[in-house]
DNA sequence: GCATTAACCACAG
DNA sequence: CTGTGGTTAATGC
């Protein structure tokens, strides 16, 4: 449950419930397709998915994103066709929920209204800093910042495994394929990480971070 | 000039 | 799909 559904009585909930679908995806599963028409709020209730955009040259990983959260607000809002598309990279539990219910809320709850907004901004925050990151950063400070990310941001562990082909961690950091392998090999080789296959274990936490921010 | 960075290509597991 | 090595273009001392 969101904290803006929270803010929901329960006749409320119960409007949302008849308004909503529950759809499990495994691995690989597109949960929505840039370009297709969509009339609905996409809300990520377990697991974990990338949102990604085909830009003129290849696909550009946009965030990964863990539950729960907003998959679909800001295009569905503006637009009836979806400006990106999103793909679970693990088993993943999604809700579909009718934006004109979603619509309701908003215009007659102020608080549900108020806990949308928050998270949208929170989500705008994010990809502004994303993009100065990107910008200024250079290849070594990107994969270390992206490191870091699945490290606090989604495993909470420093032992995890990576949930992208090289290709797409590429994708995600703005880099090519080769420089993805040549840095995390590298990094394995200075005792940063441990790495084995897609099992990344952080063993120079300081490092990294000193590597993160100065690019 | 010379060094560094990183993309592109090619080829082998 | 990955890992490496060679090449090359751009940029910065």
């Amino acid at each position: 449950m969101s904290s803006a559904v929270k803010s929901l009585n329960s006749k409320e909930l119960e409007e949302l419930g008849n308004n909503c679908v529950e759809i499990e995806f495994n691995k690989g599963d597109i949960i929505f397709k840039q370009g297709a028409l969509s009339s609905n709020i996409v809300y990520l209730k377990s697991g974990l998915a990338k949102i990604h955009i085909k830009g003129p040259y290849k696909e550009q990983i946009i965030s990964i994103t863990k539950a729960t959260s907003y998959l679909g607000i800001p295009s569905t809002f503006n637009d009836k066709i979806d400006e990106y598309s999103a793909t679970a990279l693990e088993k993943t539990k999604v809700c579909f929920i009718d934006a004109r219910v979603f619509k309701d809320f908003i215009n007659r709850k102020g608080g549900f209204a108020y806990e949308i907004i928050i998270e949208m901004c929170k989500n705008k925050i994010n990809a502004y800093k994303k993009c100065v990151n990107r910008a200024q950063k250079q290849v070594h400070g990107r994969i270390a910042d992206s490191l870091l990310y699945f490290y606090k941001e989604i495993y909470n562990n420093k032992k995890f495994t990576l949930p992208l082909t090289r290709h797409e961690f590429a994708g995600l950091v703005d880099t090519s394929r080769e420089s993805v392998c040549r840095i995390l090999s590298q990094f394995n080789t200075d005792g940063i990480i441990k790495l084995n296959g897609n099992k990344i274990t952080i063993v120079n936490e300081e490092l990294l971070e000193k590597i993160s921010k100065s690019g």
